[in-house]
DNA sequence: CGAAACATTGAACCTATTCAACGCCCGTGG
DNA sequence: CCACGGGCGTTGAATAGGTTCAATGTTTCG
């Protein structure tokens, strides 16, 4: 992967500042190395991606934009470049749904352009991000003609929906603690950071995203967090979750008898 | 639809044996005309069908049998020519959860063979049931063939993305006694029987069953068709739900204020 | 008729929500 | 530099909404 990487004034990251807005890292994107990076596109030779990096639109947006807007027409599939982004649902009753955390080398937007309805979500930028847009028509004109492509996109919805329905099965069986410890193992598997202190959950992550995310109240995730920092499982701040003792926090996902010790 | 029908003994079905258990009506059944009736295969050419139907079993089921039982090898597509069936998924907690009933011109089992994993959910049939199992290695090798039949998996597998990410935030935002009547219209819309009285629910439907369904317990469910009851929005029974004011439960569902009057 | 499966209901209990008050941190502007 | 305000986080107290358990009733079927 020889991107070209250009910094922004200041490269390093202290792990105590998580959300550098002034921070602007831009790299120049090879779009072909990009797409293959993305699993769906991984099979494809380099030849057949063509006529899609052509099609490419490269885009950049500041932390706090919105890259799509829930109930937009859809027209492009997103492929993250790099930066973090966070996909959220609105209810109609006004209840906000955290789906899930995108991140360098993911995608989304497949469902609504393969529908060419509207996109289902909002995506909002969380840190800098540089995105290649690819337009909905040529995704859908290239899966007619490889099949290798189809059979990816089937894959990737597959495991979405599989990934749902374990959810839809924990939100309405487990007590808040339990979906609050898996969102959290979950993220850790995602965007989690090896430190010396422990697992760092490596985007900004507010209570309320954690309740939006579980189906809860910030307060009841605040008090949750009190109580596993109290125990030394975690080390909790602002925006910032650092997992000390993973196993303990799995043991709570999966409603093991607390483990004794370290 | 020219099925050759052959009738068990008794062919009369009165609404309030809604489980006919001995009531067995074994339809000749015309495998091209049934896969064409499937939505999935809907587009298709006659020939291009021919090779499913020469390779597809057909097998019936009785009342209370599994089709499928989770965790097993996933070898074969289903689709129902007749009878009811219940898809259900157990946690590793012991849990379980209601994913959907499937009736006749639907299919079940495309994730597990489109992975070639194992299926994540179980299949009972309600009442007998005739079906026809489409090996995996069929359906996969055809689809590579044909990217019509591709594109209307992802159809599928789309629109399912779509209605599970909505019922997850169903789950997490709205009460109990909401959901409940989320159920029953979505229930009424599938399997619902204009009446008389009222839309019926053509399936036996336990209190249990409708809690698995809406994530909570059998007790709360029996409180909630209690209450329903005496505001005459339905009429109860065992194992049998009748809505006689579908307003009033869809008013519930989206939590309008109470409709005045009828 | 009796057993089994399904349904109802009351009472105690508990989890999580709600509301309100307050603390802390950070950036901004006087 | 400090004061102020805004966003995020914490915590207590009251409360609501569901769960749990147990007892009892009802329907169906062999």
């Amino acid at each position: 992967m020889h991107w070209i990487i250009r910094l922004g004034k200041s490269e390093q990251r202290s792990y105590t500042s998580l959300n550098p807005k002034e921070i602007i890292v831009k790299q120049q994107l090879d779009y072909l190395d990009l797409l293959k990076s993305v699993s769906l596109f991984s099979d494809l030779k380099k030849a057949e991606l063509l006529p899609v990096a052509q099609a490419a639109i490269e885009k950049c947006f500041h932390a706090g934009e919105f890259l799509i807007r829930q109930d937009e027409p859809a027209e492009y599939l997103f492929v993250v470049g790099s930066g973090n982004i966070k996909l959220t649902q609105l209810s109609s009753g006004g209840d906000q749904f955290l789906l899930c955390y995108v991140t360098s080398g993911e995608m989304f937007g497949s469902i609504a352009i393969l529908q060419n309805a509207a996109y289902p979500v909002s995506a909002e930028a969380l840190t800098y991000c540089q995105v290649l847009l690819l337009p909905g028509s040529v995704i859908r004109h290239l899966m007619s003609e490889i099949p290798q492509l189809a059979m990816g996109v089937i894959r990737h919805l597959a495991g979405r929906v599989q990934s749902l329905q374990r959810q839809l099965q924990e939100l309405s069986a487990e007590r808040v603690e339990q979906r609050v410890a898996r969102a959290l193992t979950r993220l850790a598997s995602q965007v989690g950071l090896r430190t010396e202190q422990g697992i760092l959950i490596n985007v900004a992550l507010s209570r309320q995203d954690l309740a939006e995310m579980t189906g809860t109240t910030l307060y009841t995730v605040s008090r949750i967090l009190s109580g596993w920092e109290k125990r030394a499982l975690i080390d909790a701040g602002r925006e910032r979750v650092v997992i000390k003792k993973p196993h303990g926090i799995v043991a709570i996902a999966e409603d093991l008898p607390a483990p004794r010790s370290k």
